[in-house]
DNA sequence: TCTGAATATGCCTTGCCAAGCATATTCCGC
DNA sequence: GCGGAATATGCTTGGCAAGGCATATTCAGA
């Protein structure tokens, strides 16, 4: 069910792309230049996007603009709920990795 | 920096073996018999959720028992936070993917 | 101490995916 | 309509990870 989801995000170039259309849209040169990747790898991660629903695209003359579509994070959002129970219960699991936020 | 945990979740028959464990804690054995995987190849899944905290272990004689570890997931979780954002402004987003869930 | 049960590990092969490179496509301005 | 910018696609190669198979390890009981 879940599986294309995982195949989508287990691409850091991918995930780094969603953390910049979460921001805002973005044209494919954007792209390019602030992930420092080829033309035609950042098209070929943007298709990937694409057909599995994490992307929309919006033609603008000779450019594309994708913007995040969170349809399939909600989906993943909804795998990871049952889980959430185990560390809403014991806190502590919680500290463990995410001790690195310590404010004075 | 979240890298390792995308790479482990990606595999199918880990999350299965996260879904069960999610439950109770299980004997390598039994997972074996419940996700109709070879005791090697189960033995290897279980390595990489292991080495990467997913799961923990008890000896118990020649048994192993392995029960589930939610640092990693809740980790996970930190990572969708930002996105979630998205959706709690457009509800849409989710009845979109999340239309399954009917109540009468 | 020997046997067998339970689990782990090593080696090998196969399939898949990302990146590189070249090329095709689409569309604007002149 | 042409040249060039912006983007997409096809082909090939390298690396990596999963599974199969054999084998090593650990431990309890007789």
């Amino acid at each position: 069910m879940s599986d294309a989801i995982w195949s989508v995000l287990i691409d850091p170039n991918r995930r780094a792309m969603l953390d910049l259309l979460r921001e805002r849209p973005r044209t494919v040169g954007e792209l390019v230049d602030e992930l420092d990747l080829t033309q035609p790898t950042t098209s070929k991660h943007l298709r990937v996007l694409r057909d599995s629903g994490f992307v929309r695209v919006h033609k603008d003359a000779q450019r594309r603009v994708y913007a995040i579509d969170p349809a399939p994070l909600a989906a993943l959002d909804a795998w990871l709920a049952p889980y959430r129970l185990l560390w809403n219960d014991r806190l502590d699991a919680l500290g463990h990795h995410l001790d690195t936020t310590k404010e004075p």
